[in-house]
DNA sequence: TGTGCTTGCTAACAAACGTTAGGTTGTTTA
DNA sequence: TAAACAACCTAACGTTTGTTAGCAAGCACA
């Protein structure tokens, strides 16, 4: 959908997750915001209650996909290591199809007041935990060969959500998670 | 030193460090940072010229710490896979060396102003570039098995760079350098 | 035709911001 | 002993902040 031709609400968010990614939030005043839309500051409250609504709003948002991801790839039947490959494809897709949420998603969530700080943090954990558990799971099974779990969890995730810094692609998105599925493959298999 | 004992201006920027990397730069205020020394606002302008000042502290000498690493290790005779290993080695000892002072560094040099930020990023630049001309040099010698140097580069540096995100550490820092220079490694090679 | 909703405006609010001015105190130096 | 300096203070500055109040125009629907 065109920018221009959806809704005022919509296009507040969007204007304003790419603002909190370039100029971070504290950084970013609604005011900002407004000359992006092309409104007057007050205005955007006959849409939003308040800046860290859309805050909320983007992170939780981005939270509930990221979720959904690993969920989904928990669910099927595949052999361990094709699930990870998913788990890690669908990670890199998540953050490439809406990069600026991502990076906020990532930097800026540590704005958010309670109680939804305390909840982001623990679904954050959640995720990390659902990773480690599949590449337990690798290491059980006898396919993965890994000194430190929590360690190589860490490492990858870092990796990955740092890709929302690069200044530009190395690749394309649909070669992209695929070359981190491989490379992070090749590092943990036997 | 004991903290107590020191100067006051380093006082000052070490207690802005941590604040800056827990709240942000544009989120602290310089009454934050006050408070936490026991001073007034208008006090801390008796050692320092301006917020600014702080964070462009923090930012080139974490710059030059990293610069610094990595030069000396390309200035050594070793064989270009432990070249790589030094260099990771050394760069995450950059990092837990001063925790907070590298989130600083890897998160708020946005709030630079010009020209210190566009000196930034060339210096960020160069970094990289160096990086991937060691793992050029790996692929020349037939010793590295690489797709897409750039991509591993970013990814790399990108997990590496993470650790000051991580909410514990998984491995002493002693363990943490050997660590990552094993995992990636065991990554290029062919 | 009138009612109510949506979307915007101007004006203003109290609070917080980085920073400066000017003064006081205690210590070091000539 | 006088002068200079370092380190702190209170008070205030102009600006920016997120947000509210109150109002106007345009549209939908009874």
């Amino acid at each position: 959908m065109d920018i221009a031709t959806k809704p005022r609400k919509e296009q507040i968010e969007d204007v304003a997750t790419d603002l909190f990614k370039n100029k971070g939030y504290a950084a970013t005043s609604m005011r900002d915001i407004a000359a992006a839309v092309g409104i007057e500051a007050a205005s955007i409250y006959s849409h939003i209650h308040s800046k860290e609504q859309i805050l909320t709003g983007i992170c939780f948002r981005m939270a509930r996909a990221f979720m959904q991801g690993i969920e989904k790839v928990m669910q099927t039947s595949a052999p361990t290591d094709e699930k990870f490959k998913l788990a890690v494809i669908r990670h890199v897709d998540v953050i490439t199809s809406d990069i600026a949420a991502s990076a906020v998603f990532w930097n800026e969530w540590r704005h958010l007041s309670e109680p939804m700080l305390t909840e982001f943090i623990s679904l954050q954990r959640k995720y990390e935990q659902l990773f480690r558990s599949l590449i337990e799971q690798g290491v059980e099974e006898g396919i993965f060969e890994v000194s430190n779990i929590s360690f190589v969890v860490m490492a990858m995730l870092s990796s990955l959500n740092g890709i929302q810094k690069w200044h530009s692609y190395t690749l394309p998105p649909e070669e992209l998670n695929h070359a981190f599925a491989n490379i992070f493959l090749k590092g943990l298999k036997k």
